[in-house]
DNA sequence: GGAAACTCTAAAGCCACTTGAAGGTCAAGA
DNA sequence: TCTTGACCTTCAAGTGGCTTTAGAGTTTCC
């Protein structure tokens, strides 16, 4: 990785901030994969990207903080939807500060029913491997998965495809 | 819902096993949508469905039973990849056995690893909250969240796309 | 001047479904 | 007989958050 690269001149900027890095060293800064940031580009997470006279994209700092303040609020498994929201909220607006409160405690209460789900599984496969240690003629896992598929009540659906572990 | 309707005969048909049941009557006795049986015929979850002389798809009980076991998989969270190979399982063979044994250990290992990520992330979601009664000037959620991005080490990369709570 | 390393776009693949469109089949009622 | 509407059929696209692939242009280094 070159550590100061010659940059194109990026002709059709006016704005104050410099654009100094290229998508791969906004990677790089930031924790995000060239392919990715061009991905929440394309979903609105950040600002229509300037390009230099290559069409190459440029970022400046405040750009690479943006990357990382997504990169946060996805290592707290928020959804995009919900970053959206907080990057657009102003540190000192009170209604800003509701909204954040609001999402994170929407959040929180995801995370909390996923744990419990997760738990009650996390019991209920053991139990399960618990059955069975491979020493008898039938397999009591198998069985167990037969009977348990017979006992189902009509309610319990299925995943609805969010999850898997 | 008819109770009894008039079945089509299954020309096509030598097997012993009666086919009893049109779709959304195999779906309301296993629990599984009609939309969702099709899918699950598409992902070869369940042989080629056998059809009347409408090209109507009919079922045994023996699918239905097997639909039942698909869903008790399903709703231990296990991928549909599992599913398949746990289907194919012979009850009273060793080598069965201890594939069965096998795929509910690797299950139950990424259900603990998601768990444990769950909690920190509670952990962590908890204490952002904690930070916040929204009194105060600066709403201390958005702030604590631009420290982070600043603070964030290189190598925690965002979510990989499977969870999501 | 040539090769490697970057950049670009657009499209498809992943998982487990769900939804929608457009049409065929069948039993009951007017 | 004709219509209504509840079923059935197929195929395609949408969901979320990416990753992967293909094909082509640009820059940098030797």
């Amino acid at each position: 990785m070159r550590t100061s690269p010659m940059l194109t001149t990026a002709t059709s900027i006016e704005s104050s901030a410099a654009l100094n890095y290229r998508i791969s060293q906004a990677a790089t800064l930031s924790g995000v994969t060239p392919t990715n940031i061009r991905f929440y580009e394309k979903e609105k997470l950040l600002r229509p990207t300037l390009r230099g006279d290559n069409s190459y994209r440029m970022y400046s700092d405040g750009d690479v903080h943006q990357l990382r303040f997504i990169r946060a609020c996805r290592a707290l498994d928020m959804s995009l939807s919900e970053v959206r929201t907080l990057l657009g909220l102003n540190l000192n607006d009170k209604a800003d500060c509701a909204t954040a409160r609001g999402s994170l405690d929407a959040h929180l209460g995801h995370v909390r029913a996923r744990l419990a789900e997760l738990k009650a599984l996390e019991k209920d496969l053991k139990a399960l491997r618990g059955r069975c240690d491979g020493l008898d003629t039938t397999c009591h896992i198998i069985e167990a998965l037969h009977e348990r598929a017979d006992r189902l009540p009509k309610g319990t659906r299925a995943g609805s495809g969010k999850r898997h572990v």
